[in-house]
DNA sequence: GTTTAACCCTGCACGC
DNA sequence: TGCGTGCAGGGTTAAA
């Protein structure tokens, strides 16, 4: 889940959960859902922390969920590859790997469900949380009014890495991830592996506006809902930007711009689709 | 400083 | 049909 999904979730909640109260927490006996809650040493420290909590505010932080909770504590929540939350209720069957159920006062659930637990749930204290040290790295959100242009050119210039590995580095700029970083080199017209620090001011422009583009564009569309582990929003929707993609997941089709086949390589063990003949 | 590989998990598509 | 392999949108770490 990248910026866009986690930004759709935020909203829905904000929508849907802010305002309730929480009844009571179960974390599952499963083995994986004590790793989905890694940093509590025992469930009950986790869940104690929530129950007889309203939540008050959703926030997010790159790909990073925070509810704060009328105590003021946090729950913060990272979605990894395959985890999700879902709204129901006790007469709906929990599907599997579902790892922690959050009953409210009010009626219904909301439950966490991560096949890989790649994902984690944890409490923070209040005064704690600007110490959380995946927190504190995470770089300008480009949803963010500070996230112009030139800031955006300053920190290209100084750095000398390849595009593709900066703009999926959290600590450089936060949110994007394997899909929309290959989405936004396309839209600016841009490879994979040029380097930051050797851009054209136009260039630096592109890429600007390809970032803010594609992402505004992405929660428009409320998020990418590929086949693998699919993304599905609060109320177990789908998003639609899937339609959208062009190039993503698109290794041999023709271009949408200029009919050249797409093509794939891959770095660091992850693939990145671009058009040879319309970016580089 | 930058890049790579390995690792953390489960599930699915694919080829033999 | 069954089985092994590779791959998947997250991130960290050590080593090159």
């Amino acid at each position: 889940m990248e910026l866009p999904e986690v930004e759709v979730m935020r909203r829905d909640l904000e929508k849907d959960v802010v305002g309730r109260r929480v009844k009571s927490v179960e974390v599952r006996p499963s083995k994986n859902a004590m790793r989905v809650i890694r940093r509590h040493g025992r469930r009950k420290e986790f869940s104690s922390r929530l129950e007889g909590r309203k939540v008050a505010k959703a926030e997010r932080k790159g790909k990073y969920l925070l509810l704060t909770l009328d105590s003021g504590e946090v729950l913060v929540v990272h979605f990894g590859m395959s985890g999700q939350f879902i709204r129901a209720n006790k007469r709906v069957a929990l599907p599997p790997h579902t790892h922690v159920v959050i009953t409210f006062q009010q009626g219904g659930d909301l439950r966490f469900v991560d096949p890989r637990t790649f994902g984690e749930l944890f409490v923070s204290a209040a005064d704690e949380i600007g110490k959380v040290k995946e927190l504190q790295h995470i770089a300008i959100d480009p949803l963010e009014d500070t996230f112009t242009w030139q800031s955006f050119g300053d920190l290209l210039a100084q750095r000398a890495a390849k595009l593709k590995a900066l703009l999926m580095d959290q600590k450089f700029v936060s949110g994007l991830g394997n899909i929309y970083s290959d989405e936004v080199l396309f839209a600016a017209g841009l490879r994979y592996d040029r380097t930051s620090d050797a851009l054209s001011s136009q260039e630096v422009r592109r890429l600007y506006r390809a970032i803010q583009e594609i992402v505004q564009e992405a929660i428009r569309y409320r998020g990418t809902t590929l086949d693998d582990v699919a993304y599905v929003d609060l109320f177990g929707k789908p998003g639609e930007y899937q339609h959208e993609l062009k190039v993503y997941g698109r290794r041999g089709l023709p271009c949408r711009r200029c009919r050249t086949p797409i093509d794939v390589v891959r770095i660091s063990n992850r693939s990145s689709y671009f058009c040879p003949q319309c970016q580089s």
